[in-house]
DNA sequence: TCTTTGTTTCCTGTTT
DNA sequence: TAAACAGGAAACAAAG
């Protein structure tokens, strides 16, 4: 059976499921699966919604042969991996099977390529259900936000976030974020291996994968940059850097100052792509909030930000473009940038929230108009 | 419904 | 030379 065969067998599953809402069975294979020869499934077929991983709603103990196929593939595609070289006999196991077998197992059957990635992205999954089913709504929505957000990368090793994981699960501080993002029981070493992916990737390297989502396995390398200077930002597929790129190329055209007027079909299609976006924003959605919280968990921020004088309150981005984009990913938008991010710091300096520190690039100082991040503040 | 606020987007120019 | 900074201008959307 060819690679789109398998590929529309899954897509079936995959609109069968969102039509009727996510079971947490899926219905059995079909009785003839394809050869593992084709597992090599091209994402073209895909609608980035229909490409969601819905088997990430499923808990892996509950994934039939055909989740564990889909997932099994969806692994392959973000490593470009070349399944031809796999038995389908090893494929062929369910959720339950495949929850027992320890790394060494899945080292074993699927390489030691494939399989490291496979265990770890295995581990997420079944840590996240162990996660959801000890703890309350809040968190799950903070999964869900980093879920989404790494989801949106497109980078494999993002995926691999671990949320919660080793983590007591703290006490709400008194800052009453009344919010949906909390940093509590997030670690972050992904965004670092993001940051080292990209500074591993050419530009055309980067292209090409922001489409498919696929990288070279040897782009797949160790996160402990160690390095705690920004330098190399990552360029993240969906920033719009890339587009504004070509367009300069493409043409000189002078566009107007100011931000460009949304059209109609911006629009309509902003309040069907978020119908559950709330008339009311909540408070404490600022900007500087945010970046406070991440200042102030710096157990959880993984080298996003530090304190460059802690109790001036001075701070120094190191991912920038990570925290853009974790900004970006809150206020629901995919475009964001550090250069965006940075002319809303901005204005902050004329409010007096944040003040300037000269000549030192990344560093921003929290001004006497913000809150919540002194010592004596948060009681440490 | 109007106004205000807090961004977001894009730009040009400057500094590092 | 590129990245970051600075700030003007205009648009957007939530909140008041």
């Amino acid at each position: 059976m060819s690679s789109l065969c398998l590929s529309s067998v899954l897509t079936h599953a995959n609109l069968t499921m969102y039509q009727n809402g996510a079971p947490d069975v899926l219905p059995p294979p079909p009785a003839s699966l394809p050869s593992i020869n084709s597992l090599h499934i091209s994402n073209m077929s895909y609608t980035p919604s229909a490409n969601a991983q819905w088997y990430r709603d499923v808990n892996p103990h509950c994934w039939t042969a055909d989740n564990v196929l889909k997932w099994i593939s969806d692994n392959a595609d973000s490593i470009s991996f070349d399944a031809s070289t796999l038995s389908l006999d090893y494929c062929a196991m369910d959720g339950p099977a495949l929850c027992q077998m320890s790394r060494d197992d899945i080292t074993g059957v699927f390489g030691p390529q494939l399989g490291p990635n496979l265990h770890h992205s295995l581990q997420e999954h079944k840590a996240k259900y162990e996660l959801q089913s000890l703890s309350g709504p809040e968190l799950n929505e903070t999964c869900r936000l980093l879920d989404n957000f790494l989801d949106n990368l497109k980078f494999p090793l993002l995926s691999s976030i671990v949320i919660g994981q080793a983590e007591e699960v703290i006490p709400k501080r008194e800052l009453d974020y009344g919010d949906d993002y909390e940093l509590n029981s997030l670690t972050m070493d992904t965004l670092a291996d993001a940051e080292y992916l990209s500074d591993n990737l050419s530009d055309s390297e980067y292209s090409s994968s922001s489409g498919s989502g696929m990288f070279s396995s040897s782009s797949l390398g160790s996160p402990e940059s160690g390095s705690c200077e920004s330098d190399p930002e990552f360029p993240y597929p969906l920033t719009s850097k890339v587009h504004i790129k070509s367009e300069k190329v493409e043409s000189r055209l002078k566009r107007p100052r100011g931000r460009p007027p949304k059209t109609s079909r911006e629009f309509s299609s902003t309040i069907y792509d978020s119908p559950k976006k709330s008339k009311h924003a909540p408070r404490g959605t600022h900007l500087w909030e945010f970046i406070r919280d991440i200042l102030i968990h710096p157990e959880k921020n993984q080298g996003l930000m530090k304190w460059e004088d802690r109790r001036e309150g001075v701070f120094k981005f190191l991912k920038s473009e990570a925290v853009a984009q974790m900004w970006g990913q809150k206020k629901k938008n995919s475009s964001m940038t550090y250069e965006k991010l940075s002319r809303a710091m901005r204005y902050y300096y004329k409010r007096e929230i944040l003040e300037r520190v000269d000549g030192r690039r990344l560093v921003y100082k929290f001004g006497k108009n913000s809150s919540g991040w002194k010592v004596e503040e948060l009681g440490m």
